[in-house]
RNA sequence: GCUCUCGUAGUUCAAUGGAUAGAACAAGACUCUUCUAAGGUCUUGAUGUAGGUUCGAUUCCUACCGAGGGCACCA
């Protein structure tokens, strides 16, 4: 049992004792720390079922608390909070448990034996990676990360849609420019053509729609194999952005895989009633659980793109028989639709009871100024902003001491870019400055890294000049010390609220708390003090990269 | 029309119903003969409006104003 568990439970007791049946006690770690380590308004809430003035609550409470092992100091302060400091040696016995077992710091195992399916970043082949697709990439990655940091089973799927209209505008500007399906620079030109046309031309759009139609029966040769080979293409270099990003998927679910699924699905509970024939089309009435109605199979008896997720969520179910929670990352403005999807496959499939199917939702990612530096002039896809985050620091990079510039630039931009997506609330719309993105300086993904990197030069000096680190376990802790402690606590909400910009606030939290002692504290200093001091500047390494790594934002040791 | 999000410094974001609403950028002033200045130190500056619930509201409720999304055969 740790301390803040300990802390709790006396509380309750003594709620208890009071007379107070089943106490909700709250314990949080405190905005300030002149504040102390944790506070609980306790006394504030239950003054007026005392009839107590707040203060005086408090004060019983803590008399009937007594000492507790761990805690160093409890006050009562403004209108009555009690505030409880943690005793100096628990933190170095925490940070120390975190230098012996590095890959495990700031983890907990509250979700052993936990099987989570989670769906994310679903992009159309034949078109760029989009900007939602990064996006919800990048939130997807690291809430899978925040899971497995709690000891969970994680299976990533990627659910890529490989047939409807964006493949059939690819199809015809690959017919109509003659391009190589096989080269993806090619293909952009293809769908773009298609995409124009389909737009601008009439006559083009019937064809489009004809070719969409072929796809979908496969009887056409020639457009299957176009369609196959572009697919090809297209998933070969999404699989390159993923791997820059840091994403590796367990299954793929292809869309047209799911399609003919779902349709059955959908037809075999129609006698049953969950779905129903309006206007021809076979619709689910959500309208009974306060959601609205959709349609699953269209007239012509096809399947849309919810029968589809119907089909997609079998075809999951059927890889991982044995999953406790499916969530599936998307942007924001499927927030509705998922609602219904959701009541839909709570409707037809059994056995559901107890498990967690949730919608996780993105925001949009918009740019500050007007001006987009797409590569084409139009659209600015994922790959673009990744690209130019790039270019910017290559820069950077050259005047660096890392021994791979083309890595480390590479790195940067990735840590540039996760950073503005994740510093906010996970669905909340992004505004992204380009400009302050590729300056690298203040709250940033960069910052983040530079803080680690610097830690690293400061290890590898002190093993140069020979010292051993230890804590001096009788030292009073620091602000820093304290700042540094708090991870686990942090990793532990961030991941029962799927926020992975809790994570991305407390490490600059931490990073300004690092940089602002370094500056004032002469590290290598030659004392015996030094050790003490190289043991706080490793855990502090320690916490930068496991919290790097939950976001996903690599931690390079030389910049 | 119905419905879901969201309105916090000039800008971009924080604040699990709690203490003096935190950062960063921008502006200005300092700071590298000392372990990485992508750093550090200091100064200025904000809760859309009107009610309500509460010991206490940026947070919960209602109305209004403003922005964006969704609402049947697209994905």
């Amino acid at each position: 049992m740790n301390i803040r568990e300990q802390i709790t439970e006396k509380l309750a007791a003594v709620l208890a004792r009071l007379g107070v049946e089943s106490p909700k006690v709250s314990l949080d770690l405190t905005a300030d720390l002149s504040h102390g380590d944790y506070a609980t308004s306790v006394s504030l809430a239950y003054a007026k079922e005392f009839n107590m003035a707040p203060r005086a609550l408090a004060e019983k409470i803590v008399e009937m608390m007594g000492s507790i092992d761990g805690v160093s100091k409890i006050d009562i302060a403004g209108p009555g909070f009690i505030n409880l400091s943690v005793a100096p040696g628990l933190f170095w016995q925490s940070l120390e448990s975190g230098r012996t077992e590095p890959d495990m710091w700031g983890g907990n195992a509250s979700l052993k034996g936990t099987e989570i399916m989670l769906e994310y970043t679903s992009p159309n082949l034949f078109k760029p990676l989009h900007i939602g697709n990064l996006v919800g990439n990048v939130i997807g990655e690291s809430i899978s990360r925040l899971f497995e940091f709690s000891a969970a089973t994680v299976h990533r799927i990627n659910y890529p849609s490989d047939i409807g209209l964006t493949v059939a505008k690819g199809v015809w500007g690959l017919k109509k420019t003659g391009g190589d399906p096989d080269d993806i620079r090619a293909l952009g030109d293809a769908y773009r053509t298609g995409n124009d046309a389909y737009e601008n031309d009439p006559a083009a759009k019937e064809e489009i729609n004809a070719i969409n139609k072929k796809l979908y029966e496969g009887t056409d040769a020639e457009l299957n194999d176009l369609r196959e080979r572009g697919t090809r293409t297209s998933r070969a270099r999404l699989a390159e952005i993923c791997k820059t990003l840091g994403t590796s998927f367990d299954t793929e679910i292809f869309e047209s895989e799911a399609g003919p699924v779902g349709k059955e699905i959908v037809l075999s509970h129609v006698a049953d009633g969950i779905f129903e024939v309006s206007d021809g089309a076979t619709v689910f009435k959500g309208e009974s659980v306060g959601l609205h109605t959709r349609v699953f199979l269209n007239s012509a008896g096809l399947p849309t793109y919810e029968a589809k997720d119907i089909g997609n969520f079998e075809l999951k179910t059927r890889t991982y028989p044995n999953f406790d929670r499916s969530y599936v990352v998307t942007g924001v403005e499927q927030q509705e639709y998922f609602k219904v999807i959701i009541a839909a496959i709570r409707a037809v499939f059994s056995g559901l009871d107890g498990k967690v199917l949730g919608h996780i939702a993105t925001g949009f990612l918009t740019l500050t100024t007007g001006k987009m530096s797409s590569r084409k002039g139009n659209v600015l896809t994922g790959e673009d902003l990744l690209a130019d985050m790039r270019a910017a620091a290559e820069e950077r990079a050259a005047e660096s001491r890392a021994d791979n510039m083309d890595v480390l630039s590479e790195q940067i931009a990735v840590a540039a870019l996760k950073f503005q997506i994740l510093r906010g609330g996970a669905g909340k719309n992004i505004v992204f400055d380009r400009e302050r993105a590729l300056s690298f300086e203040g709250d940033s993904g960069p910052y983040l890294q530079y803080t680690h990197a610097r830690t690293c030069a400061i290890i590898e000096k002190a093993q140069v000049v020979g010292i051993v680190s230890k804590f001096d376990t009788t030292a009073t802790a620091s602000d820093l010390v304290r700042i540094t402690n708090r991870f686990a606590d942090i990793v532990v909400r961030a991941q029962e609220e799927l926020e992975p910009h809790l994570v991305a606030t407390y490490l600059i939290q931490l990073a300004a708390a690092f940089n602002s002692w370094y500056a004032q504290e002469q590290i290598l200093d030659g004392t015996e003090k030094a050790a003490h001091k190289v043991a706080i500047v490793d855990i502090v390494r320690q916490t930068l990269k496991n919290g790097l790594w939950l976001l996903g934002i690599p931690a390079p040791e030389k910049m």
